[in-house]
DNA sequence: AATGCGAATGAGAATGGTTATCATTTGCGC
DNA sequence: GCGCAAATGATAACCATTCTCATTCGCATT
């Protein structure tokens, strides 16, 4: 129930342009996307859908908890479908790349520091920045 | 000779601006500090820099070493004075109140799941964003 | 201490990502 | 099919940050 497979579930209308860029994220391989990425994809299939649009839609999306957002270290913000399972990302700094990982000894030490510190977790964000460029750098910038 | 103690071993001419502003940081209780939060806390105390020179100077002091900038959840940037030992950070969501810890488990596994994926680590973001409210909260907003 | 020159600064314009405004269009319950 | 609230598109506005360019300053050299 973390995440809903249609709008209306989510308390959304369904309208065409909400419905293009879900299935983007759904069927998309790149699973993280940026506003003027989902904008540049759908306009070159000859969907129109104003970038106002896409920006108000991916806040509706991540408010639902459909998308989780991400600031890596470029200034925009990237989305990704919130599939209910936590990671975390290391981000290839050559060609943007972006790879998920999980790791319970990670995630027990932050609780117990945060505890330690007097704090309550309300979530985290860990980003490995690093290069892939000894293995296959899928797409260099 | 991580942190060069004045200008010119940084290779910069020392000029008023840029006195001012690493003093401010060398002084202030806050060991992290924004664009417009140091621009206003000089014009408050009657020190007139302009904005541009404050952020020219902030992105001169990155490059040289002397401070390091993070993202957290705000869109602005924060800077701190580098002092050379690496450590993450926990940030009150209600306060802004910044804390810092070092864990040796959660730097060892980082590198070794870099390394499992194929990576080479360059650097690493982890930020908790957590609640002080149980403790004394220093600043409220 | 006066000179000169390249680097640094200030004021404000420009930029890039994102949000707000408002008239027009659309989804959808009746 | 009607009607109205909600969604969209076009564009202006916004905010953090960077750029431009004329003026000023640091500092090495006389």
């Amino acid at each position: 129930m973390h995440q809903p497979k249609n709008l209306q579930s989510a308390g959304l209308k369904s309208t065409t342009p909400r419905l293009k860029i879900l299935s983007l994220f759904e069927n998309s391989k790149e699973r993280h996307l940026s506003a003027e990425g989902i904008y540049n994809i759908l306009h070159s299939s000859g969907e129109d859908v104003s970038l106002a649009t896409v920006y108000r839609v991916l806040t509706q999306f991540e408010q639902a908890g459909l998308l989780l957002r991400h600031h890596f270290e470029s200034e925009k913000s990237v989305f990704e479908l919130n599939l209910g399972k936590h990671h975390d990302h290391i981000v290839c700094l050559q060609c943007d790349h972006v790879e998920e990982f999980y790791d319970t000894a990670i995630e027990a030490r932050q609780k117990k520091i945060a505890a330690d510190h007097g704090f309550t977790i309300h979530e985290h964000s860990l980003y490995i920045y690093a290069d892939c460029t000894k293995r296959n750098c899928p797409n260099k910038r």
